[in-house]
DNA sequence: GCGATCAGGT
DNA sequence: CACACCTGATCGC
């Protein structure tokens, strides 16, 4: 629940998603979507006064959020003060001070966030800089860095602050099954059931909330029955909706509400009333769609479950998961970010404590506060003696898979890239020009991507310990790069040329080139064939889950307890593998038709969801787009390569923008002055090194050595 | 009578 | 587990 005041530091005289105390004297109002937690005030006496004194105050909202807000009679005084913005097109809006005549103007950008029917969220951007006001938002790894107006020209736009859905900012909700996959599991359960007799009918028990409506859309789609529910003329103006929705009883899936609607555990009988069908009594079964969330460490990610004989729970998320969080904001890198939700056992503190080395502030302050030795002790510390299994693969420590994905994630993404290297290695970035080194931070950042894209497998012990290992390895530099800023010198490029890269030393092994992109989209391409170094291994891990799904008796049944989603392995019903299984033999049309289906959705949602494929192949040309853009960019804006691999940068407006060359990643980061003990890792230890992990050997004790 | 808040429920 | 919402009790205006 948003928990956020309504006002961003920047721009205070706009109110976002709360009307009450302080708010009530914006000088333009923002609603992200229509829940009732982020409506606060917004029919209360005291706002409907200020709107009938006003000539000016508007509320801004998308299309869709003004048109589900205005069919609730309650908030039709609103209907001459609101102002529908088109998604995704900047305008430019004026804050007028009603009394004092005092004027400031924004450009207001709505982008979609994937949260419910018209969610959004709000770039905001003016003389007090660019800001990201998110809503609620879902949006899946990748597809901030599809958002084009999130950038300028090539890159990232500059955000001072983010602020930010948390509501599952927090390793316990590593992962949540796709869009897509909660999708197919649902459809399939509800196509096997209803396709036994015309008696056979599903009730679908979801909240009283908009956000199942692409569930009902894709149901109503594949199957031919649309969806029952009480009443529908909030979409009235929406046909993609409309016709996928009825208020008849008689289909066979039902989405109706009743105030007591547990009398449909009474059997067979639903909230409309519903028990019988031309004399015949009905077969129910209730699906409770709900948020089913696993622990990274936890593969076997069943999106349908059992619970009872003829009651299941569906995966089905509002909110994006900690993995996507992380994703998305490592993506934005702002240099602020604030919690517009406190996750529940959480505090703020913890949850800035995951947020912040996301952010580019954070990276600064952590630099001045940690002197380079103990910035490496630190890390190394954590990293070794952290025995809590449950925290061995949270935050941090998730970031270091040693799949060989440096390059692919710096070809798809490179400001992320370069900022992240950036924000390694400077410090002080008013007072003069910096040279930056590419650096192992980039390592980190790119393996705290790539871990997730194959969250399917792997827990086994060799597996951790690869983990580790890798972590160490990417982690070890970074803490070494952070001492960067008070020496890093030109000519420690010359020097690493030959001291093996840790991705040129694996290229030989790489998949074709192609097949990079899909790491990118690990939701779609989880099935994939082998694309790191580790496969073996997690073939290996694989096969002791394989034999659990084996034990259920059908691909569909088997029943469970009410604990966690996390102990109940053998009550699997669909798995992501055996989904994923399905699409291969299907020779893919099954994703494409869910794909297309969630195109229909786009409308409403607001989201610009392509089909799968067509998402992949875009972003395989951004990306290339993207990459050589970039060289024009670096040589034409502010900055300037001084050799291979060094960037000097004079615009201090815009300091975090350096962008070291990818492929400058050298030894020069373990040039500069260690900790006393340690030791200038020589060419051939690293070889030893990069080989023993390409094995897979663990060398945690040699690391320590080191 | 209305709204805000809280507790308790799904 | 959680979300987003509803209902009902209580309090203050």
């Amino acid at each position: 629940m948003s928990r956020f005041g309504g006002r961003m530091r920047e721009y205070p005289a706009v109110s976002i998603d709360r009307f009450d105390h302080d708010n009530l004297l914006a000088r333009a109002y923002f609603l992200s979507h229509c829940h009732k937690d982020h409506m606060k005030g917004l029919r209360a006496p005291a706002l409907r006064r200020r709107m009938k004194s006003s000539l000016k105050v508007k509320l801004y909202c998308s299309p869709v959020t003004k048109e589900l807000l205005l069919t609730n009679w309650k908030y039709r005084f609103w209907e001459n003060h609101i102002v529908a913005l088109e998604v995704e097109t900047p305008t430019q809006i004026s804050l007028v001070d009603e009394a004092t005549g005092e004027k400031e103007d924004v450009e207001v950008t709505l982008l979609p966030a994937g949260h419910c029917p018209g969610s959004v969220m709000f770039l905001f951007e003016g003389e007090n800089g660019t800001v990201l006001y998110t809503g609620d938002f879902r949006l899946a790894k990748g597809e901030a860095a599809r958002m084009e107006l999130l950038h300028s020209g090539t890159r990232v736009k500059d955000i001072q602050s983010v602020y930010l859905d948390t509501t599952f900012c927090d390793p316990k909700f590593y992962h949540i099954p796709s869009r897509e996959e909660c999708l197919k599991g649902i459809l399939e359960l509800v196509r096997s059931w209803i396709s036994l007799t015309r008696n056979h009918v599903v009730w679908l028990n979801c909240k009283a909330a908009y956000g199942y409506e692409y569930l009902f859309i894709n149901l109503s789609e594949e199957l031919g029955v649309k969806v029952h529910m009480n009443k529908l003329d909030m979409f009235r103006n929406m046909p993609e909706i409309l016709y996928h929705v009825t208020t008849d009883q008689h289909t066979q899936i039902h989405a109706c509400r009743h105030p007591r609607d547990d009398d449909c555990f009474r059997w067979n009988r639903l909230p409309c009333g519903m028990t019988c069908q031309n004399g015949t009594p009905l077969h129910l079964i209730i699906i409770k769609p709900s948020t089913m969330w696993f622990g990274e460490r936890i593969k076997k990610t069943s999106v349908i479950v059992r619970t009872g004989e003829s009651t299941y729970r569906a995966c089905f998320s509002f909110h994006s998961s900690y993995s996507e969080i992380k994703d998305f904001l490592s993506y934005i890198q702002p240099v602020n970010v604030y919690p517009n939700v406190l996750p529940v056992g959480g505090t703020e503190e913890k949850v800035m404590e995951l947020l912040k080395p996301l952010c580019r502030s954070y990276r600064r302050n952590a630099e001045l506060r940690y002197k380079p030795l103990g910035t490496l002790k630190r890390a190394c510390k954590r990293d070794l003696s952290d025995t809590d299994e449950d925290d061995l693969f949270d935050s941090e420590l998730t970031a270091a898979r040693p799949k060989i994905l440096k390059q692919q994630r710096g070809e798809s993404r490179p400001s992320s890239i370069a900022r992240s290297e950036n924000t390694g290695g400077n410090n002080d970035e008013s007072t003069e020009s910096y040279r930056t080194t590419a650096t192992y931070t980039s390592l980190k950042v790119d393996f705290m991507d790539c871990e997730e894209s194959n969250d399917d497998d792997e827990d086994d012990e060799e597996e951790s310990q690869n983990n580790m290992v890798a972590e160490v390895l990417s982690q070890e530099p970074d803490a070494t790069s952070t001492s960067n800023f008070s020496g890093v010198t030109s000519d420690q490029q010359e020097s690493s040329s030959d001291v093996p890269r840790w991705d040129m030393f694996f290229k030989c092994d790489r998949p074709e080139e192609t097949s990079d992109i899909e790491d990118n989209f690990p939701s779609s391409a989880d099935a994939g064939g082998s694309q790191s170094l580790f496969s073996d291994s997690d073939g290996v891990s694989d096969s002791t889950h394989i034999s659990s799904q084996n034990s259920s008796q059908s691909t569909h049944i088997s029943e469970q307890g009410s604990q966690g989603w996390d102990s109940q392995m053998d009550t699997v019903l669909i798995t992501t593998q055996e989904r994923n299984a399905l699409d291969t033999s299907r020779g893919g049309s099954r994703t494409a038709a869910v794909s297309q289906d969630t195109t229909k959705y786009t409308p409403l949602d607001s989201r610009p969801c392509k089909p799968l494929s067509q998402n992949r192949s875009c972003a395989h040309d951004v990306a290339c787009d993207l990459k050589s853009k970039d060289t024009e960019k670096d040589a034409d804006a502010s900055t300037t390569h001084v050799g291979d691999g060094v960037v000097e940068v004079s615009d201090n407006s815009r300091t975090m923008d350096l962008e070291p060359r990818r492929d400058s990643q050298s030894s020069s980061d373990f040039e500069i002055p260690l900790t006393p003990d340690a030791e200038v890792p020589q060419p051939e230890k690293l070889r030893y090194l990069y080989k023993k992990l390409a094995a897979g050997e663990n060398i945690v004790c040699e690391k320590r050595v080191f």
